[in-house]
DNA sequence: ATTACAAAACAACGGATGTCGTTTAGTCAT
DNA sequence: ATGACTAAACGACATCCGTTGTTTTGTAAT
């Protein structure tokens, strides 16, 4: 009664500080070895909790993963946006654009090459995350099968940004450019999908 | 030096019948519990097999998940593109389109409801072998940036289908109805990528 | 300060995993 | 048919997983 605190922010210091401790030791980890070869013993050893208090928090270490690459997105996204967000729909399409590749070849390049689980789990946080982005737009702008598009669009950016990022370093082609290829592709998505 | 087959024909019966034992039950129990809940030794009881004999094919059970994705959705757009395959770059992407739907939601179908693990690898699988019978046509026709166009392509078109396959049933559209609508932004694909 | 509550620590379990080295049995050329 | 070869089958092992129940410690309101 006496605060005005919104229940999702009032959480357990305990719980802020434990998470956190895994969100570390978790990252620390994937700097020295591939995800598939980390185990929850490596991540709870590394934070000096005990095993058994990581199951508090997450279901394994896949759980860990994709709440580590959403909350770690949103944040790039948030401050590449920047405040307030652009109205203008390729303006804020290009945003994400951007966001996306800078984040993906950040992960690409801080962590020791990853194998087959590390990869899906991440493509699609980002494109769950991108298509959160994207899906209040669409409705503004009242076009047809918003749901529909949103899956397209997300989904194709999603996929040119990480192929990418895939693309050996000193890249050939800047973010920018990319971009500047994909965006009149994202944008006819709007205009040609049939109601 | 007396026989003309190709090595990649020639496997050792043994290995044929092993992996197809293995696919068998496997699919088997895919209909009576989740992915997620099914182990290996699920899989090796269920098709008479050592346990160990498992891990001689496959590294694990998402390996078999896939080849198996693979093997079938192969088949699946083989038959549906027929013989010869149509050379019109949109009768080919329509029959795509409408493989891809049937494909997933026949797994849709077929599956006891499958939890987190399960769909990223028919995701991925999907979106590889759209791509890999999308690479030639584009190819042929000699687009700008045919890798970039391709996943552009296989993604939205992965995305579209899986979202559609996640209507329940009985589903309002058909999907030769998703497939008109899709079309004409997938096709503006290639004509929006800038060189 | 006291209290009620919630989370972390810890030990221990049954079970699944992935990997050995050895044994067995299919396959192909002669 | 035979025999050499190759690969599948197998049993067993150490490890990791996910869960449970109990104890201890930190937190926030009275």
């Amino acid at each position: 009664m006496s605060t005005d605190i919104p229940a999702a922010q009032r959480i357990d210091p305990r719980i802020r500080r434990t998470r956190q401790m895994l969100f570390q030791s978790f990252h620390a980890l994937l700097g020295e070895k591939a995800f598939d070869l980390i185990t929850v013993q490596d991540i709870t050893e590394h934070s000096t909790l005990n095993r058994a208090t990581f199951y508090d928090h997450f279901t394994d270490k896949y759980a860990l993963l994709e709440a580590m690459i959403a909350e770690r997105f949103r944040n790039y996204i948030a401050t590449r946006l920047g405040d307030p967000p652009p109205v203008a729909c390729d303006k804020r399409l290009r945003a994400l654009i951007l966001a996306a590749c800078d984040f993906l070849s950040e992960i690409a390049a801080g962590c020791k090459r990853n194998q087959r689980q590390f990869e899906p789990i991440v493509e699609s946080q980002v494109k769950a995350i991108i298509r959160e982005f994207l899906m209040p737009a669409l409705l503004r702008h009242g076009v047809a099968q918003p749901d529909l598009q949103a899956t397209m669009m997300s989904w194709a950016i999603a996929g040119a940004a990480l192929e990418w990022s895939k693309t050996p370093e000193p890249r050939p082609v800047t973010p920018e450019v990319l971009a500047e290829s994909i965006l009149p592709a994202v944008c006819h998505v709007i205009t040609a999908v049939k109601a």
